[in-house]
RNA sequence: GCGCCUAUAGCUCAGUGGAUAGAGCAGUAGCCUUCGAAGCUAUGUGUCGGAGGUUCGAGUCCUCCUAGGCGCGCCA
């Protein structure tokens, strides 16, 4: 348990025994540091419930948090000093000493630090891409691969145990029409007349595949149906986008293939909601009662001719994905398919499984420019950039870096040309400079002090005066912030927490690096200061670790 | 018509119902014989889209309105 939780259980203890009130009790950072190390506003939620004056319940608070804290053995050294502030606010503040702590804490733990085993044994689902197997990754899929990706490792610092999915669509009309397009390309190569249909799929990569079924295939395979084009055609396109996104550093446990689901397990699921009264049969179709789950309509699962709706199958896929054992599920969708969120949750709940084990997040939109050009992104008319493009030319990292600086639900804007132009200005490289820069102090420090080993450095009952400069107790308390950063992403299900919290860790880094040397005559102000940017150097690398960026030694 | 997302500094964006709303970029002026100047320091900038409401307290929650994006199929 941390300090801060020790805080803040006495605080709850106190209020419960002085107040008989129902509060949410929290501590908080405060905006300044002439507000301390945390406040409460304790003091004020009290008084507004009892009609009180909040600085008067402020007082008493006080009061008795001091009597506590003097009995208490765990903390008694810890807290400096209690004091109130208008309106009502009650700020803690804490000898120096126990930002040391913070330092040791981080020594010790390590790698480990800020990992969290509150999750511990959950299994835990994500399904994210997903992109129909028809064309190349474009870099909406790129933001979602990246999001996606990090998200997973945040929960598993929460002690998680997460499985990454991607949900292959290699089932349905848009098969068909990929497989008529090919083999339309296929036809025309050999010198024949084939329709192309208007919704056919145009793109350059057809062509490719056109050409290399030719080049292995010949003419032979000119009697062949809509078929076997599209198997040849998804197995190619499958196979790209799976480099892409090992190339992009994404990783699935599982390429789940819609094929795969078979017709038992549809009518298993179909079954279920039937008994629960959820099937509605009409006009020779089925359907689901999602208006009772606040949908628009009832929506079909099986059409009247037999053939599943992309809705049948999905129920199916979901329940399959409850019976591997997960306990939760989380969905990354683009914000095409945010009218598909409530009957597929009304489905879900409908199932039996607890409408809050499956959350779904839209990951909204990137709009690409080239300048002040907006590039369309159609994948039928086949005129767009694909996310292997973009990565070539403005790198894996600064691609990464720039969808998780930004929340999931803002609409995202992606520059080509700034984002080359300012490829060196790039937020990603002020953190990677941080980094690489502690690596060369720590090999300078290894120079000048031959025998040297930063993991036995130790500041144990050493004066906290050897780091009391501005900039120092500044880095050290950002690095104390990092486990509940973490623990925020998580619990909000979002990464640009982390990603703005990593870019001011490296910008304290950056300030005290120019204010103070870490290597100099002073023995003792020497280990505590490399100690310092070692530890920063520990978050930093696993913060960029967690985003699927690079942290490396030299630039 | 209905639904979802967005609106914060010149630009790109942070902001967990709390204290004087913050960063970067762009601008200006400084800082390298000393651990990497891809860096640091200083400097000013706001009708938080608009109007109501809830609250001790609203950029944050609720209602309505405006603007932009997206979606509303027995397509996926």
């Amino acid at each position: 348990m941390d300090f801060r939780e020790t805080l803040l259980s006495l605080v709850e203890k106190v209020v419960k025994e002085n107040f008989s009130v129902q509060v949410s009790i929290s501590l908080q950072k405060p905006p300044k540091k002439e507000f301390g190390d945390f406040s409460t506003n304790i003091a004020m939620q009290i008084a507004s419930l009892r009609k009180e004056e909040p600085q008067e319940v402020g007082r008493e608070i006080i009061h008795k948090l001091k009597q506590r804290i003097r009995e208490d053995e765990q903390i008694k050294d810890k807290v400096k000093e209690i004091k109130l502030a208008p309106p009502g606010f009650i700020n803690f503040f804490l000898h120096q000493d126990s930002l040391l702590d913070v330092l040791e804490e981080i020594k010790r733990e390590g790698k480990d630090y800020g990992s969290s085993k509150a999750k511990k044994g959950k299994k835990i689902n994500i399904e994210f891409v997903s992109a129909n197997p028809t064309g190349p990754l474009t870099i909406a899929h790129g933001r979602q691969a990246a999001f996606g990706d990090a998200l997973a490792n945040i929960l598993k610092e929460q002690g998680y145990e997460v499985f990454r999915e991607y949900y292959v669509n290699d089932e349905g009309t848009q098969i068909d029409l990929l497989g008529e397009s090919v083999r339309a390309c296929y036809l025309h190569l050999l010198g024949e007349k084939a329709s192309f249909s208007e919704e056919g799929y145009k793109g350059d990569y057809i062509k490719a595949i056109a050409q290399q079924i030719f080049a292995q295939e010949g003419k032979s395979k000119k009697e062949e149906d809509k078929d076997f084009f599209a198997r040849f055609a998804l197995d190619s396109i499958l196979q790209e986008i799976k480099d892409d996104l090992k190339r992009f550093g994404v990783n699935f446990d599982l390429y789940f293939s819609q094929r795969s689901l078979t017709r038992e397990k549809i009518e298993k699921a179909i079954e279920t909601l039937d008994k629960k009264g959820y099937i509605l049969r009409k006009e020779g179709a089925i359907f689901f009662k999602s208006k009772e789950f606040g949908d628009d309509k009832d929506r079909v699962l099986v059409r009247s001719d037999g053939r599943i709706t992309y809705f049948g199958w999905d129920i199916a896929y979901h329940q399959d994905k409850y019976s591997r054992g997960f306990a939760k599920l989380i969905n990354l969708w683009g914000p095409d398919h945010h009218g598909y969120l409530k009957r597929l949750k009304g489905a879900i709940e409908a199932l039996g499984y607890p409408k809050e084990t499956l959350s779904i997040i839209i990951v909204q939109l990137v709009s690409l420019y080239r300048g002040k050009d907006k590039i369309p992104i159609s994948t039928r008319a086949g005129k767009f950039i694909t996310l292997r493009q973009v990565i070539e030319e403005i790198g894996k990292d600064a691609t990464r870096f720039f969808f998780l600086s930004r929340r999931s639900d803002s609409h995202l804007d992606f520059d080509l040309q700034l984002a080359k132009k300012k490829s060196l200005e790039n937020p990603v490289y002020y953190i990677q400079y941080a980094y690489a820069r502690i690596c060369n102090i720590l090999e300078f420090a290894k120079k000048e002090y031959k025998q040297i080993n930063i993991s036995s450095i130790s500041l144990k009952d050493k004066e906290s005066s050897l780091l009391n400069k501005k900039e120092e107790i500044e880095l050290i308390k950002k690095l104390s912030e990092f486990p509940s950063i973490l623990s925020l992403c998580a619990q909000k299900l979002e990464v640009h927490p982390l990603t703005t919290y990593l870019y001011e860790l490296s910008s304290l880094l950056h300030s005290f690096y120019n204010q103070h040397r870490v290597v100099t005559e002073n023995r003792e102000i020497t280990y505590a200061r490399l100690l310092l940017v070692y530890c920063t150097k520990l978050v930093i690398e696993k913060g960029l670790g967690v985003l699927g960026i690079s942290a490396p030694t030299r630039m």
